[in-house]
DNA sequence: CCTGTATTGAAGACCACACTCGTTC
DNA sequence: TAGAACGAGTGTGGTCTTCAATACA
């Protein structure tokens, strides 16, 4: 974690969720406190930030390091070349609505022992209920069983194949990781394994019905309290290899690239289709834990950057572009590593949210019809109520 | 090929209000 | 010169409206 970042919402706290649709690093406190605050908010998928960067939504998280990293990160930190290439990660899964810190822990599926988040109150009244119980999840309101949150938590666990044995016989509770050593690679060449992505979880809307609002605070306030352990430092984790890393493996023409697609299979399946990208080398040396597909749910550009997919893998030309001997003289690698960072810092997103605060007070703000009304006004509109109020 | 109608998608307007920034004292 | 006070302008998201482009008879 980069020091002295603090939550885009109250300023003070350390951040520790990342929210997509806010474009937001969060506090729990605050994660909580603007996620419950309507219906709308309460879609917005979360995950846990980044503890090396501090600026991505972490998709793994290292379980011999007890640390959650983007994919930046772990591409980083996970080099084949690296001592901490064999390290067993787990997949890191997005959730939405007001969780409690002990359903957090579940749907992370990290060890985490919190009795006080257990006799926390759930749920708000007058708001459908939500609770988790060996069947699945159930909604106290009648609304359908929705299993998507325990998917999610039951996926994470993809790198250790007695975890996939479990889940494919339907033993879903209690999942601890084991403590083999096993690359991530093995994830990407899985695709048995069953993993919820994003778009399973809107196309089906089962996502929305499964939180509930918690006006009740959380009962952990900090990193440490969940996952037991402080952040890791940087220093600690990797061996100041930074971007460098990018630049120490054999590079592979780009023309070649869509040529050799036929000959490595392989590549296209670990990369999703809609990304339609080439992964040369590195895929096969690296330990990509999760296909785009599954981190995301979306195909565009800026949602793979922003969820920490290099920006190299969009632009289909790699700094580790080839020389014709195929290997890279000191001179192509300062210019290829000037050239990443040159595109890197023009990468531009959809949407630039130059006030997270305004964000979070829009996001809380009262509509009717999607206009804010003033905040002492009568306000009886429900977006997912047919019968509006005109 | 031209015309009229229906459909689709994109772009902009609208709203309240916390916040930013420049000006004045 | 520094600080406070003030006011104008900005930015934020969901929904609706408008309009252009396209498809079809």
């Amino acid at each position: 974690m980069i020091m002295g970042a603090l939550c885009d919402f109250c300023g003070e706290q350390r951040p520790t969720i990342y929210c997509r649709s806010d474009a937001a690093s969060l506090c729990l406190s605050c994660d909580r406190n603007v996620h419950s605050a309507n219906t709308l908010s309460q879609r917005h998928m979360r995950t846990l930030l980044c503890d090396r960067c501090a600026s991505q939504p972490a998709a793994v998280r290292c379980l011999e390091e007890n640390t959650s990293l983007c994919q930046n990160c772990d591409w980083n930190g996970h080099a084949a070349t690296s001592l901490a290439a064999g390290h067993l990660r787990q997949t890191i899964n997005c959730y939405s609505g007001c969780p409690s810190s002990e359903e957090l822990a579940r749907i992370w599926s990290f060890d985490f022992d919190a009795p006080s988040a257990a006799a926390e109150p759930n749920c708000e009244e007058g708001i459908s209920m939500m609770s988790i119980n060996d069947s699945g999840v159930s909604n106290h309101c009648g609304a359908q069983q929705d299993s998507s949150l325990l998917d999610m938590a039951n996926t994470s666990l993809i790198s250790d194949p007695h975890t996939r044995e479990k889940l494919n016989t339907g033993d879903e509770m209690n999942l601890r990781p084991l403590p083999t050593h096993q690359p991530a690679q093995s994830v990407s060449m899985a695709p048995k394994v069953p993993c919820v992505t994003d778009d399973d979880m809107f196309n089906d809307g089962s996502i929305y019905e499964n939180f509930c609002v918690d006006d009740a605070g959380l009962t952990f306030e900090n990193y440490e309290e969940l996952f037991g352990t402080p952040h890791i430092q940087t220093e600690q984790l990797f061996d100041d290899a930074g971007i460098d890393s990018y630049f120490g493996m054999k590079e592979m023409p780009a023309a070649d690239c869509n040529e050799l697609k036929p000959a490595q299979p392989e590549c296209s399946n670990a990369v999703s289709a809609d990304s339609s990208l080439c992964v040369p080398a590195r895929q096969a040396i690296s330990s990509i834990s999760l296909s785009f597909s599954a981190l995301t749910g979306e195909s565009n550009a800026g949602d793979h950057q922003d969820c920490g997919v290099s920006p190299l893998l969009l632009t289909g030309e790699p700094p580790w572009l080839p020389g014709p001997e195929g290997s890279i003289a000191s001179g192509s690698r300062g210019s290829a590593l000037s050239r990443y960072m040159e595109k890197k810092k023009r990468r531009k997103f959809d949407k630039k949210i130059r006030y997270a605060s305004r964000k979070a007070r829009a996001d809380v703000r009262k509509r009717v019809k999607g206009r804010f009304v003033k905040a002492g006004e009568a306000y009886d509109y429900d977006p997912l109520n047919d019968t509006r109020s005109y």
